[in-house]
DNA sequence: GTGAAAGCGCTAACAG
DNA sequence: CTGTTAGCGCTTTCAC
């Protein structure tokens, strides 16, 4: 069955629906489908693309049957194109998943590539009504902007890349969530990695981001890493900002809690429920979280008049805190009450102290740092100190975004104030 | 200062090290440091870019001259280059952000960019000798290679999409952490977002990621997800897996946990522990693995010859949970233990308990499923089945790299077998 | 082994 | 407002 292009209807193109990336006819050459040929297989072919796109097309015969195909032509609103029915799936299948493309869009559309490039991008630019044709093709087409290739020319991937040092905290994963969301409303998208607080690792994943060309870098440093990594970053021109932890001071922007005022509120609280010795259980880990937190617990003695119990190391486990409770109960300084580093560590002192037969929140005080949600789980539930880590995500995306947008701009910190969750864990000093 | 090309030392290009993106002269050219600059804003240049790439040079007037600025020769392997030194920081720092690419790792090493490219991917096509020039160079110039360029001819951008709904709960960034850490290994990079359980926030995403050209997706389908969704992606020739939860039965791989058996497992304690009444605390979101728990629960109930004191359905909070704990009293099959959905359930029924006046694993015995880490921090602790979702990340992930490789690879699955972990919460029957 | 040339899909610059 | 042109950095033939 052949037909010769003037056989042809007039506005047959008008007819033509393209559903997904597979064509459908309308009424007026339906009674192609009699050559038996499923529905579903009948693919548009030009210069091996799907879709009804076509040089035009002077002879028809000669399209025809070379190829040993079913054809028949249909114009779109400027040109006289072929649509070629394959035989088999095997054809259908290698196109169906060729991209469909700006210049396919402009060819179907009728314009150039410029102009839908210009209406991807929402450029005001353009008139109402090619806006509307194109979006209409783009629509029907199924088309997907490759942000990949347009990296390539104008260097932006919107793309961001967040490192974090620990994806089994939930103190970092409710940080990461509060990032995702951001850069997601911003239309942007997470490339996520795991530094496992190794800093080779951590220079891995940089690289690997930098091949990927990300737009910019949210990171958490892992422990151990050394101001000349900032400064290499910048280097490469790659717009950073510090969260949760910071090197040096000021290098970067950075995002986080005021933890020396969320440890004062703390210290102040067991201070308030009549508490004179309290000792510190930290985290070996050395970052600027534990200076911070640290620092804070000094300053806040000194402000209180408390007296430092001591301080017990502890590695960031439950079972590493609960082996150390004999540590913490053995401490010359006899606290009545321990602030623990974060609420993991409180948790697991807790259980530790009861299986030395110690019963927290009664005989001894316990407050956590970070207010994880674990904290309302704990018995006795846990008194803590919200730091907020979806929010400091948040914040570190805005940030972040803020400097893409301007690289100039000065260097900027957000921080969230804590708050104190009081709970049955800081009980009243035993007499 | 100016000289001409005679002057220069023959094996001048021998003397220059390349460090980082700033050049450092040898001895033999130390004397141009007395034009006053600071070493490190010497930058060589050659059309617009940082290094000591250049056109052969002819007349080193000419190119010393017209800019203003202090040159001087060296050559490389096969050319002379020149040397130009910037005075300022202006144009030095446009340039320091100029991108290293493969076609100046080839000028300076004196190859074409065909073999660099080999190089880079670590083809056995080419001889260790030049092999080991290209990689020296590629060390000194600080070249990263851009993937998104190379994804753009070769179509593969080493970059997978993870979709998680819920990534403040730990079920899923341990399922998460899991899947980046093989996919690291595996030399990929994840992109991360989070569907929040909304089907169009998932087909959003979808898109996006179709837009950065992922390699491929891991998805724990939204709530609501159609199988036809599922259909799409694969129309779109987008290799997929599911996890955790699964839309239709063995449309895509599959990576979960068993949860029949582990349900079983926990009914079968309980049932050991002499409970014969036992409710379910149910979840309201409709998923697989819902189903999958309920089924498991009906099934094992029917094995055990317990019998089913009813179902309660919740919030996936501790609040919707405690909020139920009357509900779960009020249950005319009268209860004497109860399994929940989920940990978070569990424990969230646990504070409800205790606040009606009941002692969980007292009066009434709870079992939890999936084992987060919250388990051993409640009071009682929760017995409570692992599911690990850090291994079913993993597996998910492994099961897509697996995909990649062969696309035609029949479907497959990967269940990981459930653990009962006893703790306290499921005490005996009371008598 | 290596080099030259032709794109991948997109956008910036400029000319109409 | 729209079209033309010239690449972005890389890989892939196909010669040599």
């Amino acid at each position: 069955m052949q037909r010769s292009g003037d056989e042809v209807p007039a506005r047959v193109g008008a007819l033509l629906r393209i559903v997904g990336r597979v064509v459908r006819f309308g009424a007026l050459l339906s009674g192609t489908l009699r050559c038996g040929m499923a529905l579903q297989s009948c693919v548009c072919k030009l210069s091996k693309r799907l879709c009804p796109f076509g040089e035009r097309v002077c002879n028809l015969q000669k399209w025809a049957s070379p190829a040993g195909r079913t054809c028949f032509p249909y114009h779109s609103d400027r040109r006289l194109y072929i649509c070629n029915i394959l035989r088999q799936s095997g054809e259908a299948e290698r196109m169906k998943h060729k991209k469909v493309t700006l210049g396919e869009i402009a060819r179907v559309a009728g314009v150039s590539r410029a102009t839908v490039s210009l209406v991807v991008r929402k450029s005001p630019l353009v008139a109402d009504r090619t806006r509307t044709k194109v979006e209409q093709v783009m629509a029907d087409l199924d088309y997907v902007r490759d942000i990949g290739a347009a990296r390539l020319r104008n260097n932006s991937s919107r793309t961001i890349g967040v490192i974090v040092p620990n994806l089994l905290n939930s103190f970092f994963t409710e940080f990461l969530s509060g990032a995702e969301r951001v850069m997601r409303e911003d239309d942007r998208v997470v490339l996520l990695a795991n530094s496992h607080d190794d800093t080779s690792r951590q220079n891995d994943i940089l690289q690997r981001f930098r091949g990927h060309g990300v737009d910019g870098v949210i990171l958490c440093p892992a422990e151990g890493t050394q101001p000349e990594l900032l400064t290499r970053i910048q280097g490469w021109g790659l717009p950073m900002v510090q969260s949760l932890r910071e090197v040096g001071r000021d290098l970067t922007d950075y995002a986080g809690a005021d933890y020396i005022e969320g440890v004062r509120l703390a210290v102040q609280h067991l201070v308030g429920q009549g508490h004179h010795r309290i000792a510190f259980l930290s985290v070996t880990a050395r970052t600027s979280a534990r200076e911070e937190r640290r620092n804070g617990f000094a300053r806040a003695l000194a402000e209180t008049g408390a007296e430092d119990a001591g301080t017990v190391e502890a590695e960031l486990t439950w079972d590493g805190a609960a082996g150390s409770a004999a540590k913490v109960l053995a401490l010359p300084g006899r606290p009545t009450a321990v602030l623990c580093f974060n609420d993991i560590l409180a948790a697991g002192l807790m259980l530790g102290l009861r299986r030395a037969g110690r019963e927290p929140g009664v005989d001894i005080a316990i407050v956590g740092l970070d207010d994880l949600p674990l904290a309302q789980l704990t018995y006795p539930s846990l008194t803590s100190v919200a730091m907020l880590p979806e929010q400091i995500g948040a914040l570190a995306a805005r940030l972040l975004v803020r400097r893409l947008v301007d690289r100039a701009a000065p260097i900027a910190r957000s921080i969230v104030a804590p708050a104190l969750m009081i709970r049955q864990s800081s009980c009243k000093k035993a007499d």
